[in-house]
DNA sequence: CGACGCCAAGTAAACGCTTGCAGGAGGATT
DNA sequence: AATCCTCCTGCAAGCGTTTACTTGGCGTCG
């Protein structure tokens, strides 16, 4: 059914050894050989077997992608940016569910990546994560997004400027009474809410304004988590004029909770968020936005040039910029 | 430094034909060996080298997921639904970019397939697609969402039940002037925007109302599509007082250019989407929803039966339930 | 009680590549 | 003219499994 190399080492009249050899463009070939052994794999329509030459080799020419969730704006959004970066290359994308609350791990993480892929792009996991921090220890070529570490090579915005920036403006627009809608904390090393919570809290203190913990709530990063943050805030006696969310789809959560209230987002409280969700146009909501495309791709340039070079690898640390756009979801408090 | 099968063996005392065996859970092994040998794998933390498994036995335990686009919101669902339903089994998911009109294919297809995975989920990509047919042509096992085919097993929603839902919605409400986003004319077998049309003109016809075609925009589908149209479609002397768009994205779009137009989605013009996208609730836009994640998942399923089948096996049509979502962004015509 | 069948386990031949090593052909260098 | 390179090519040993075939032991049945 399918053409081996030594079809088309015969067609071609040469050995196996010199099709490999020149299929792959490695040098000591003869280039009136090489294009014989060419033409006569075009001719046969010759595929190398991977699995024959991932065996042979111990190379799997696959990058992993592991991520808790695939179908979110950011995440999925990163894979593109990852897949962009593999389209000039022959590598193969292997996606990878890895950290996902809902979905616990059946196979150790490890085992599911051995000798199946030679290095991983991990999208917003931290590099004490339970799963991840074994590969980081046996050295598994890693590359990770939306989480600066110091042991492997990443991607990511300044979350701390992040926070400052949509606090500060805030501030600037005249607010003192701020919430906060956060992540739960995590204790794997995955920092991007302790991190724009920090942000928020030094633009506070640099303004003199002392922060309120009624001010704050917990959840997760969903439009759900938003919706039950937002009404919480709503429940306390101090009520804020303005919210930061730690992301785009938490203030859209934040905001159905405020119409079910009753009240306008950016009329009677603002409202910014984190990302730059292609829909904060159409909810005019304003933004942090990061290069979410970009991180993906660079994260896997990184992680190729890695693979490339081998043993003379330092980890890079790679720092995005952030846009504040700044959309009628924030305006002046009421008073003003 | 890799743990092979011939040391298992030697611990347990046993061939590496019996660990094989024993590993896989075939037959023909007393019980009492394969513990021994199982044992004997989880001490040594072998994991069989998926290169040479494959190699031998010409199975790569690998699905692909064939997409345009991995960031798209029902790309990247139907993915996710994929994901789930392989979170069951060992099988690998490869993912792959196919018919994005801005990243042209280098390297055939099939090629990118062969011995890499035993089958794949097409999303939203027509069963004559120049990447698509030639697999089908060779019996490569697929199974598509978004697009129902004879030719393979599909999943997807009633196409033109959904358009004469969305239609005659608009119909009852009062409007007889309703306009059409669609998507541009392709043709591959991916029918989808021809039979929702389809069902627009139904709709429009049992009323007894004919179609303008002066109130119909080809786009693509995507925010930005359905901006365009919606502008496109307000610069004519005859003017909408509804529109039916073929996803919520266009719909999103449409809403944006309606208010940069000072109109008001709903109350000065009709909208409906097609899709059930999350942010569709913020937007309060009616929509037609469909159960994405689950037909993600059926796909792979339905592929998976054809794997284990074999010969044995038929095609199989599914159509999925949708659900019409009525929200503020349909409202009479102002004169009613 | 011998033939038979069945189960359990082993032997060894693929599977289709890659690559270290060896060899030969020329040309350049002493 | 002998020696040494350099370039090209072939040989063959893996790579780590799976699986057809074989073997042997043991209970069963006629």
């Amino acid at each position: 059914m399918t053409v081996t190399i030594r079809e088309v080492a015969q067609a071609a009249g040469v050995s196996t050894a010199t099709v490999s050899r020149a299929l792959r463009g490695l040098a000591y070939v003869d280039e009136a050989t090489r294009q014989r052994v060419i033409d006569a794999a075009t001719r046969l329509d010759y595929v190398a077997s991977p699995s024959a030459s991932r065996l042979a080799s111990g190379r799997t020419g696959t990058i992993a992608v592991l991520t808790p969730y695939v179908a979110r704006w950011f995440f999925a959004t990163v894979i593109s940016g990852v897949a962009l970066a593999l389209t000039e290359g022959p590598l193969d994308l292997l996606l990878v569910e890895v950290g996902n609350p809902d979905r616990p791990a059946t196979v150790p993480l490890e085992q599911r990546l051995r000798s199946r892929a030679d290095g991983a792009v991990a999208i917003a996991l931290g590099d004490t994560h339970p799963e991840i921090a074994p590969l980081i220890e046996h050295g598994f070529p890693l590359s990770m997004v939306g989480n600066l570490s110091d042991r492997v090579s990443s991607v990511a915005i300044n979350d701390t400027e992040t926070g400052r920036l949509a606090t500060q403006h805030l501030i600037n627009l005249g607010h003192t009474q701020i919430g906060l809608i956060s992540g739960g904390r995590i204790e794997d090393g995955f920092l991007t809410q302790d991190e724009r919570t920090l942000g928020y809290e030094d633009a506070l203190t640099r303004s003199g304004i002392t922060r309120n913990p009624r001010l704050t709530a917990f959840t997760d990063f969903t439009r759900e988590g938003g919706e039950r943050a937002m009404v919480e805030l709503l429940s306390h006696e101090v009520q804020p004029t303005a919210v930061f969310c730690l992301s785009d789809e938490m203030a859209f959560g934040a905001m159905i909770a405020l119409r079910r209230h009753g009240l306008r987002p950016g009329h009677d409280v603002a409202l910014v968020g984190v990302d730059g969700h292609p829909q904060s146009e159409l909810a005019n909501l304003t933004t942090v936005a990061q290069p979410v495309v970009e991180m993906g791709r660079q994260a896997a340039q990184s992680l190729q040039a890695r693979l490339a070079d081998g043993e003379a690898f330092v980890p890079t640390k790679q720092s995005m910029p952030v846009e504040l756009i700044v959309r009628a979801s924030s305006a002046p408090p009421k008073g003003l």
